[in-house]
DNA sequence: CGATAATGATACGGCCCCGTAACGATCGGG
DNA sequence: CCCGATCGTTACGGGGCCGTATCATTATCG
């Protein structure tokens, strides 16, 4: 899996999947929840709010902020920490996750068009 | 040039570009500033506020403000067209193209470090 | 114990974006 | 010539996100 890609393409691959997004109205994510999100559902558990702060080298409340949002789109959810009941657990749900296949979707229909072009 | 990609990688390749554009700083443009960006950049002239806002389904004030705040930052800029007074045709700064061409060079860069891995 | 550190949440003031509706300027047909 | 259509912009009310500073809760160390 080469996945060479030119300067032009790159950019024709980019504006198609915004395109896309654009159109679908729904949740319309801002790139640093975007970021969050996809971090949150392709590294490795458990994910706690500092964590993901250091991780996109962002404050703490942009963090709190971006999961009482996507929280209450149902993309993700939150618990205590038993064993250390100061942190806060992020969890994966089932509609963050289709959120996010649907996204790899979108993006590899349009790098095959590209590809065929 | 393929470019096939699979579901996985166009899912990293999204994270670690969009993780870039967080730790940029910079102008941190919406989803929909993007698309226009890249529309206005990629695609033939002239651009026309009622064209920009048919081709993504958005409303004309929509892209009003999307160029306003674009032209503060320099990504865009607009001119009265003689001929017809009523439309405005939107131009290419040297600034955006630089900044279309920075957002090229993020994804290249990414696609090419999975593509090895 | 008590003091200190660490975690996540909240308050605040500021800024940007949204959609609907209305507006002034301009063109064009009758 | 005038009146309707078209263009882009602006006004309005509402909502979201930002960073800084502060908070309550919990853990830890002396």
């Amino acid at each position: 899996m080469v996945l060479e890609i030119k300067l032009t393409q790159a950019l024709r691959l980019w504006r198609e999947v915004h395109l896309d997004l654009v159109r679908d109205t729904q949740a319309d994510l801002s790139v640093r929840q975007t970021a969050i999100l996809l971090t949150i559902y392709l590294e490795l558990p458990p994910h706690t709010v500092r964590g993901l702060a250091a991780r996109l080298g962002v404050t703490k409340p942009v963090i709190t902020r971006a999961l009482d949002s996507m929280g209450k789109l149902g993309l993700v959810s939150r618990k205590r920490d038993e064993y250390d009941k100061r942190n806060v657990v992020i969890q994966r749900t089932v509609a963050g996750a289709l959120a996010v296949e649907h996204l790899a979707d979108l993006v590899t229909a349009r790098a095959r068009e590209l590809g065929s072009a």
